[in-house]
DNA sequence: ACTATCGGGACCTCCCGTTGTT
DNA sequence: AACAACGGGAGGTCCCGATAGT
């Protein structure tokens, strides 16, 4: 794996659960088993150019996920569920402490630090787009599946952090019941 | 107002906006108005300590608006809509950034620094027991009325974020609709 | 025991083992369990007189066990052997951590700070002094006495450092059987 | 000059006269001249390791010193001679203020520090280690040259203490003769 | 593309001493 | 005598970034 790489994931792992401030360029260094040389060939703004980066690989991981599950439930209830439950087992694993990479990173940088909310505004847009077609190709309308689309992004934004501070997942319990009630009472209306 | 009111009330303001480790201590003393002498005084365990009543602070301050919020609503609807849009009119007039404070100071502390991440479970259990006592007290079950409660937090946390990122309120009016939906088919269901 | 006493008992044990400015003063409140604004009514000039005023009792402390080795012995040599000894025990159930209390605080404080310096001054001359007396008494010449009470005072501080460096009682052994090989000779001679 | 090598030369003057903790961070680095961020590159652990390093090159210094002073000396007892008045006339043009580089350190910092101790302990070893090789060289046994040099090494520290408390030279004159005479009841012994 | 060194500033903590009040 | 609160400054550490030279 090139050097690079290395740093963005590296970051990746750390800012998910430190968030900006809170982690070190020589944590990151450390972790990358990379010198401070390289770091500012590849990254020439520095940290917050890292940073940008590094949401959107970790954005493009998520995404991964997304399209994965998508395509092999033959059902959109069957698709929020498996992934919701994903998340959580995922979440679950890493202590609790590995919560949603962008909200992290959008959490502790100041907006006018136009790099990284840039990043994450085009994250979240692209996870609700996703969902938002997959959604619609199943025959919802548009208003409702965007409407489906961003009440599983935002729910499991919320998920995430409720279930950190409660040490449990029952965050995402809830979040999964009221996704699949609002999906069935969508497409129920259509039908 | 006394000198440790006005620490918190300053780290409030500014974890809020920046996270933990994002804000510095000077920041705080400058806003404070206050000498650094008198800190360790009052927080003789230092910026965690000084984070973890500010959590509290914090938490007693949207408590109290949630249930002036209850307290003037004819029926639970209403008082999910009301709630819902005065946190995001005051989430837009801070330029979309100043969202939940318990969530910029729980992502951005390892979780066994316990002071902060036992704060932050306090106050989540506080408002979710306060929606859910008052749904119940409404007319639905137990069940029923802590499901909806843990909605409402996680939901709001969740719109809080995309919120910030989007620059745009829609998170929260997604949720709003959810959480009305989610109402009106509960409630519905005891008819 | 009033709290003067607390204050400087207090400082003599950490001063001991940590210096002057290895000791703060809050440590120093908190073993005396006293507060500190009773400490600078009793010590108007801060720490630094309560190092020499401890200094004092430090040395006190030492010449009564002096005096008290010296009345019990039936001869010098004996009263030496006994001296050397007991520090050494001392020491050594120390942890090899206590030591002179004298030397602790004269190496980290600088020459010109009057108070301190003075107050080891006139405690090297008492014990220095009283051993002095006590050789002369027993037979041997005033220079001899000087010359034997010297190299005992200076043989234990030297045995006290290089005994904590090396965690070993082995340079007291060696500065017993040097004072005694001196004493005789010095004695000897005389006869 | 390198840094480094500053850095060491600066804290050695400065810890022998004023002890660790009496020591500030600033001041070394104002008498380094050398900026603040290099010295966590040169001392990744910090004050600490700088003092230990800075332990061993005293005593490197020390060790050349009694090299020197052995290889020009006819006989131990000259050795003895010149080496005690060298080291006191040092001590006195230094204002009775800078005394042995090691003790200064080794008595405020806490046993538990393991870096300074260690290092103190390996200093005094040579020392003595080099005076009893010297000893035996000479044809004393090997028991009564461990004697003679840890005699000289612990009279020596005293020396160093009592001097710089009574403003005099007189310790040093005393523990120049108790060697002087302990080297020639040894020798004596043998013949 | 990698490395070692430099550079100054900010971090949180704790220092010692003072002041007011009881 | 005791005490809470204040006050500014320095403590050691580590930050991110820059600059040589390899």
């Amino acid at each position: 794996m090139d050097t690079k790489t290395r740093f963005l994931q590296a970051s990746r792992q750390l800012f998910q659960r430190q968030g900006y401030h809170g982690t070190g360029l020589n944590q990151i260094l450390e972790l990358s088993k990379a010198p401070k040389g390289s770091f500012y060939h590849h990254f020439p703004e520095g940290k917050i150019q890292l940073a940008a980066e590094s949401l959107e690989l970790a954005g493009a991981e998520l995404e991964a996920l997304i399209r994965n599950v998508i395509s092999h439930a033959n059902d959109p209830q069957t698709a929020i569920t498996v992934f919701v439950n994903k998340v959580a087992k995922w979440f679950k694993s890493s202590d609790y402490s590995a919560g949603c990479p962008i909200t992290s990173v959008l959490l502790d940088t100041v907006p006018d630090e136009q790099l990284t909310t840039r990043s994450c505004r085009y994250v979240f847009a692209q996870w609700i787009g996703i969902w938002s077609d997959y959604f619609e190709s199943s025959g919802v309308s548009t208003v409702d599946a965007q409407y489906l689309a961003n009440c599983l992004v935002t729910g499991l934004e919320g998920a995430w952090i409720v279930s950190r501070a409660m040490q449990s997942l029952d965050a995402f319990k809830f979040v999964e019941r009221s996704l699949i009630s609002q999906w069935q009472q969508v497409n129920g209306d259509r039908k």
